[in-house]
DNA sequence: CTTCAATTTGACACTTTGTGACACTTTATG
DNA sequence: CATAAAGTGTCACAAAGTGTCAAATTGAAG
């Protein structure tokens, strides 16, 4: 692996905490290109907060996520205090990382996604890019498309999402 | 340009910690093929993790478990701590280091599994190479996929993985 | 609106990786 | 011993991955 030091400065040496924003949360939505070799160029702002690098695994709906590395690592951890001798961990530990990828940003700001994950999430061309809080995904545009009509359906049911408690005080 | 050493340094030399990555985590899967000797060359990223060679042992899955040293050897504690007068004990010491092979690299990256480890999971002509975190697996490919459809069956148990408590926040 | 800086993009050159082929060495066998 | 089988090292090629740069685009500020 290349040594990233000299690199552009701003993104190799910002590793503070972002100035006057909320730590780490993914906003909007970006429609960027990959280039000949499927690189994918990731918005600035995403950058700015994982600045050394991500984690890209399967998503639930088709898509890729993305995680940060605190995040993922999380997860890992007490992925690898199971024992090997139940047969639930070994196939959970499968499937979890069977299927994601460990990437960092070259100097012009792009990851590599693996091409199995690219064409599992059927991403080719171009690429969505949504901000959803503490992480961020990738959608081939199509099934994009389709979800954002889903979500602006009027005539879905109303209630679908009733049971979430979204009040603005904390607890 | 120090870095871009080539495979022969590096594998003779031993060398540092991989720089901005999490230490030894293996992810993803790969197809490769064997050579006519029954050669498999190991992802280049694999290899860089585990530069002073492998363990490899049969798996409980019908497949091949393989360990970096340190790894290795702390199940090997582990296993040491168990009571010879328990059968059960005994039995899994000997399916473990009977079946086991300290291997290392040739100088193209390749490790050479002993006939009678690749017969045991019926690997020929070419083996998929799975990434579970702290250590990574050997499959044949038909077996491979016949797993992976256990995974991602939705008609399974959905409970099966519930046990284990995977959130993010750490204790 | 115009200007300026930051970001994305495409193109190209270069490096690394996996593969297959082949030659050579070591080990096992009669 | 001769011979076969198994194991190891090396090379060259194609494909995949990575770095760099300049043009194009975007977005913010005056």
């Amino acid at each position: 692996m290349s040594q990233s030091v000299k690199l552009k400065e701003r993104w190799v040496t910002g590793a503070s905490p972002i100035k006057g924003k909320v730590e780490q949360m993914f906003f909007g939505q970006y429609e960027h290109n990959l280039d000949a070799k499927g690189r994918i160029t990731i918005p600035a702002n995403f950058r700015e907060q994982t600045l050394d690098g991500v984690f890209v695994t399967e998503g639930f709906d088709h898509n890729l996520s993305v995680y940060s590395k605190r995040h993922f690592e999380a997860i890992a951890a007490n992925l690898a205090k199971t024992s090997i001798t139940n047969p639930a961990s070994r196939e959970l530990r499968r499937k979890i990382f069977s299927n994601s990828a460990e990437l960092s940003y070259d100097p012009a700001g792009r990851i590599l996604v693996p091409a199995r994950l690219r064409e599992m999430a059927q991403i080719k061309g171009s690429v969505v890019i949504v901000g959803i809080g503490d992480s961020f995904e990738l959608w081939a545009v199509d099934a994009w498309k389709e979800q954002e009509m889903r979500l602006n359906d009027p005539n879905a049911d109303e209630n679908r999402w009733q049971a979430f408690d979204l009040t603005t005080r904390g607890e």
